[in-house]
DNA sequence: CTTGACCTTCCCACGGCTGGAAGGACTATC
DNA sequence: GATAGTCCTTCCAGCCGTGGGAAGGTCAAG
């Protein structure tokens, strides 16, 4: 099985799939005598795996970890469900930050007239915080989750 | 006032204030005789703008744009209301996205009993949907929320 | 033999930074 | 006025995960 075959059989790109190998979350594919590289059943089934943890929002390190334990027939389940908490407080993290600037950037829009005239509340709270009354925006940016930007 | 006060009263950072201007969101700056960066009180107060857009998860175009629209004194709030508003559809996008992974992992979380047993049913569903005891997880992920395939 | 689809490696770009190296400019102290 | 230390300058490289594309090899079919 080529790369094109994998790639459409797991969801996973080409691409992606030469990227996984050379940053060594899959081992390095075995190789028909002209350098093709070929795939079997198993590999398939180990990338949509990978494909089905980044859709959960798991990053490449995370999948790496996941990956062992998937394939450590002694491991113990607590230790996945560590992995998964620690993730999901990290997407809940995202959420609230997230969900602070829009409602935030709501309040403000609500204020804005949206007409032909110049005056809008969205600048002046961007001009500077001169607005008691309305809440503060979200201070921090990036927490590490990873989005589908 | 050089770069690194400019930076300090800002709450942007000299790096990025060059990264700015590199990029032409903010003009070049002024210089002294030997290449140092000079600004004044007006650098200052549009970095604080940039810096609070940024807060409010404004990409670095919306914020050019933000800020044509600041220094424009014709400008109809109309055109800052449907920037806003474009923001807000696009962190709300997100959000689904994020709550749909974290309830979908909390789900499988809650299943898994975290001991020392190797049985999880985090990895049976990363494994495959072949889980019929977990319909309503499996489904959720389905649900529209992935990013580029 | 040629066409076209596939594969290979390689580098580039994105966003939005952060870090570091090499070297010049300034300020304070001896 | 030498020296130390802090600032400034530019340039280069990396992060994450992915897409795009060039230049060239390989394979199956017509």
């Amino acid at each position: 099985m080529n790369i094109g075959e994998a790639a459409k059989s797991s969801g996973v790109s080409a691409k992606m799939i030469r990227y996984y190998e050379e940053t060594g979350l899959i081992p390095p594919a075995a190789r028909t005598q002209s350098g093709y590289r070929v795939y079997a059943e198993a590999d398939v089934h180990r990338l949509r795996f990978i494909r089905r943890a980044r859709d959960l929002g798991f990053s490449l390190v995370d999948i790496g970890e996941l990956l062992g334990l998937w394939r450590d027939q002694s491991r113990q389940s607590a230790d996945v469900k560590q992995l998964a908490l620690a993730h999901i407080a990290g997407l809940r993290r995202k959420i609230v930050e997230l969900e602070d600037m829009a409602s935030t950037l709501e309040t403000l829009a609500q204020a804005c007239q949206g007409n032909a005239r110049p005056d809008c509340p969205i600048l002046s709270e961007l001009e500077g915080p001169a607005h008691p009354s309305l809440p503060d925006a979200a201070s921090a940016r990036d927490n590490g989750v990873r989005g589908k930007g």
